[in-house]
DNA sequence: GGTAGGATGGGCT
DNA sequence: GCCCATCCTACCC
């Protein structure tokens, strides 16, 4: 990994538009990995995702229907669901599939590519890039990202999701989500095969 | 290398 | 009042 300079990554991408966002969960969940996560001046690639289903997925936040949390699970899709997890941690998914049907796509870990400096400055206990970003509380931490971005439009910004060309080909792995007790042999978490970034092998 | 336990606050019953 | 889509530290091999 070599760390990019954040207006060379820019002029390198294209922002996704809604359109990739308004398909089915599984298919989102997956066809993120290799996709670059910017805010600010930092940046990571997709390297680990899960997929949170409607309907009889009871892992599934938007399980138990609208509430003022879940609000924006229902809305239109290629927006930002951020929520508070253990008191202290937040978690950032995306929002897919057409509006007024549920779908999630929780981002689990980044691969960094830029403002490593400043990631290293907001996630003290990190050692190595290893440790920025390989974990949904951690890779929130590393980029700022805050519930003042639920319901942020991913196309538009401030936290925006990009193509990234220069991604080499990889392998998806596929096992069952982490941190739940619900459909917990579902296997709805993808990773990039052999990437040092993802939280878990 | 490994894991047990605690921090901490909002959502929902 | 209980449950979390987690992380870090201390401590133990």
């Amino acid at each position: 990994m070599t760390e990019l300079p954040l207006r060379q990554l820019l002029a390198e991408s294209e922002v996704l538009p809604e359109s990739f966002y308004r398909r089915p969960t599984i298919e989102v969940a997956k066809d993120v990995l290799g996709k670059v996560l910017v805010h600010g001046r930092t940046a990571g690639i997709v390297v680990e995702a899960e997929a949170y289903l409607g309907g009889d997925d009871l892992a599934s936040h938007s399980a138990r229907g609208i509430t003022d949390r879940t609000r924006v699970i229902f809305g239109p899709p290629g927006r930002a669901y951020v929520y508070l997890i253990y008191g202290m941690y937040e978690c950032l998914n995306f929002v897919v599939e057409p509006e007024g049907h549920a779908g999630c796509v929780l981002i689990r870990a980044l691969e960094p590519v830029s403002g490593l400096k400043t990631m290293f400055e907001r996630r003290a206990a990190a050692r190595k890039p290893e440790d920025l970003a390989s974990g949904p509380g951690k890779l929130t931490r590393a980029l700022d990202i805050t519930r003042k971005l639920n319901g942020c439009n991913l196309s538009k910004g401030p936290l925006t999701v990009s193509e990234w060309t220069r991604q080499p080909g990889f392998e998806t792995v596929t096992t069952t989500r982490i941190g739940i007790t619900h459909c917990a042999d579902w296997p709805l978490r993808y990773y990039i095969r052999d990437n040092p970034f993802v939280s878990k092998k």
